[in-house]
DNA sequence: GAGACACTAGACAGACCTGTCTGGTATCGT
DNA sequence: ACGATACCAGACAGGTCTGTCTAGTGTCTC
């Protein structure tokens, strides 16, 4: 939790989960196995193991630290601006931004989703709760804006997320955030001219 | 190719396709071994590859046969509609029937390419090659509705498509379909409108 | 009848996987 | 000085993976 001061080095589980995330991004959960990480990492295995128990846990760990970067970020970006309109299509700017940095690779809990094969498995756990978080950002944020139905409205922003987060990764157009954005700014006027 | 006559019996890359689709598609490329699909389809490890060589070209023979017949059932569905409207929103009718069956858990090609590492493989040849076709469907069906710009339409379609196929894998919603498709509509009126 | 063909059953090799265990080292606080 | 803690290096076990190879069976055609 706490963050380590600066001069001390990092600890082996930091650098496990730095490598572990990393690594998991870019190749996959299944392809990329525990001695490719601990070796990026620098550590022993029984570091390894007596941090995270096992490899499914580092997973779930490598996935918190997504969302809690994602969460973080999303809400640094929106405190840029003031008005309820900007923020809610502030959403699509942060994504806009991560999805043009060079080593994306789409959504990282759809990416583990698809490999992972259990339900109610550490991926499903954190994935789900990743997803209602965004839901909900999106819900107040319509409420705010004053939307007429801002659950409504979040779903309908929802797919227009997730498609451009899609269309982001498989056809490498990072453009595809930006006209996201400007469909979900003509749903957001309709869904408040309504009033 | 061509389809066997319904009396012969299978044939053994008949069977290890049906194998393959099922087993591939629901558990994912990575997770499932020859063994099982061998297992499923009754069939000996030594016809697998001399009928395909690899598992990278059965999970190609996979994809390619995922497309085929997603390209099928579309234009299949599109021809119950006679004017280009409803036949561009039938697309997102035929998703919508799609991803309410029992199995549906998302693109076959995204939770692939998700799991493969490789640029350049077969994976993402296919994938490319369904990611194009989708889209010079939409394009056509954009220009025949009368979009001022079928182009930019269709890559508005396409964030709708994929966020809706994601959004009834991630949260077992099918109806994104039908919301995606409200959205499409309206789209499309303000599209052909602003000619 | 004989050979070609498609197929089955299963052993096998070699690589890689997760997870455990042993033993050694460095750095703390007391 | 000394014990506790955190860590490293690597062997090892038991399993799974892809892919190859041998040997045998049924079927069709000539």
């Amino acid at each position: 939790m706490s963050a380590a001061s600066p001069t001390k080095k990092a600890t082996a589980r930091e650098r496990l989960l730095a490598a572990a995330d990393e690594l998991f991004y870019a190749e996959g959960v299944h392809t990329v196995g525990i001695d490719r990480i601990i070796e990026r990492a620098g550590v022993a295995k029984a570091s390894l193991y007596s941090s995270f128990g096992s490899k499914e846990e580092l997973v779930r760990a490598y996935l918190e630290g997504r969302h809690e970067i994602r969460r973080r970020r999303i809400m640094a970006g929106l405190e840029r601006f003031d008005n309820p309109r900007d923020r809610l299509l502030g959403v699509f700017d942060v994504l806009a931004e991560v999805s043009s940095t060079p080593g994306f690779r789409g959504c990282a809990f759809y990416n583990a989703s698809a490999e992972s094969v259990g339900k109610g498995g550490a991926v499903e756990q954190v994935s789900n709760a990743n997803r209602a978080w965004t839901r909900g950002l999106f819900t107040e944020l319509a409420r705010d804006a004053g939307a007429a139905d801002p659950a409504a409205l979040a779903d309908q922003l929802m797919i227009l997320y997730d498609g451009a987060s899609v269309g982001a990764r498989m056809d490498g157009q990072p453009g595809a955030a930006a006209l996201a954005r400007s469909v979900a700014a003509g749903l957001l006027d309709a869904a408040t001219a309504a009033r």
